[in-house]
DNA sequence: GTCTATAGTCGGATAGAC
DNA sequence: GTCTATCCGACTATAGAC
């Protein structure tokens, strides 16, 4: 997203567009680094190397801005998880689907959890900074967010650990284990800082991020199993 | 903490005291709120009850302040894990202590963890927000949360985790092993709004903490004894 | 120890030239 | 569509009366 250079005569519309992205872009980084009420117009507009005033004017106003990037993380989102949550469900209302495919598919989920959630770029490290500010003081953004993809990423879970458990998958017990799943790769995320200094690691690479699912994927099935054997009455 | 009706006459000195403590109340709350940045010295004053002044004045300047209920935190925790921990770190190095008797600690650790995490009290939601907000953007304050009392809290659990699987303490699997422990209670906090939505949920109460300390105890003990019979190599 | 008044800075949004 | 200049409100911290 950069400035073009070789064709220099841009119809208006055009360079419009260019300072929007670059916009939504910078957005992206100040939110995430200082949060909604700490970013000024100042830094998102010298960041984004366009005027003050394109704010007011392209997106009403600083409120407008954060929008289209909740907009911005809700489309990333849906690209890279919704594919592979859509496939993971159609296979379990298939009914020829065995109960060893069940645990490939949570395989699957765990793979895509990780990937999605822990990767390390840029983008998705003011990504994810953002939706935690939003779980902290959550405004109407948040309830975008969460029927973006939040929902589904959750409702997917419960599916596969209710099939696997053989249970009501709007029973609490489900929704409590699937959040304990989910908990167990969001800690690499909230704590990341504190993790990578007590592993002495500088960052998630691939060899780390398959570590991370190679224990909580183990984890996942043996506590499936327990609570397979032992029924829990909550 | 109100202003006191019985006796008017104070000394100065009792005066300055309570106004101290009235600041560090505010700033648990209005930090909390909207963060070290969002918060103004007029919001806080106003909270406390006390003149703008009296912020430079007993703390420096807003920072002060801050530094101050960062300590309050840590005192806090200390106070509430502090006694917890130290017992099962002593029953851990001794060495009659039997295999069943580890598991007990395990529980003891899971207990103390909700209790302390997910306890619903507003003093108690401020701190554990501050903590998160600290996560998000470490400052020097960081640092003295966690050598205050997170390190104590991640050291034990791996003493636990260690000591359960035969291993290493300080191994990779340990650690990664005691984060998805830690996980497993940290996301009822860090997702609170979207698991009492979810769940049809007002709050936790003592009978939701008693669920999940049930659920978390069975998926730990569960996934223990899982990596006991698998020999990961990290 | 507490208060009012104020200095000095920085913020969001607008008006109007180009 | 882009820019500069500007208004006006809110902020932190200080000075000095009480």
């Amino acid at each position: 997203m950069q400035t073009r250079t070789k064709s220099p005569k841009l119809t208006k519309q055009e360079r419009g567009c260019i300072a929007r992205n670059k916009l939504i872009e910078a957005g992206l980084k100040i939110y995430s680094e200082v949060g909604f009420q700490g970013a000024s117009t100042r830094k998102l507009s010298a960041t984004a190397g366009v005027n003050i005033a394109a704010i007011p004017y392209y997106f009403g106003n600083k409120e407008g801005l954060y929008l289209a990037v909740i907009d911005y993380i809700i489309a990333y989102y849906q690209k890279h998880l919704g594919s592979g949550l859509c496939r993971i469900k159609k296979a379990l209302q298939n009914k020829h689907t065995t109960r060893e495919q069940w645990y490939a598919l949570l395989d699957d989920y765990i793979h895509l959890l990780v990937n999605v959630v822990l990767r390390e770029s840029d983008e998705c490290s003011w990504m994810s900074k953002i939706y935690t500010r939003e779980q902290l003081d959550p405004t109407s953004a948040f309830q975008r967010l969460y029927e973006g993809f939040i929902k589904d990423m959750r409702q997917t879970l419960e599916a596969l650990v209710g099939t696997l458990l053989g249970r009501e998958v709007a029973s609490s017990e489900v929704k409590l284990v699937a959040e304990t799943v989910l908990g167990q790769v969001a800690i690499f995320k909230s704590s990341r800082e504190t993790v990578l200094h007590n592993m002495g690691w500088k960052n998630y690479g691939d060899e780390r991020m398959a570590d991370i699912k190679r224990i909580v994927t183990l984890n996942v099935k043996a506590l499936i199993q327990a609570h397979q054997m032992k029924d829990i009455t909550l």
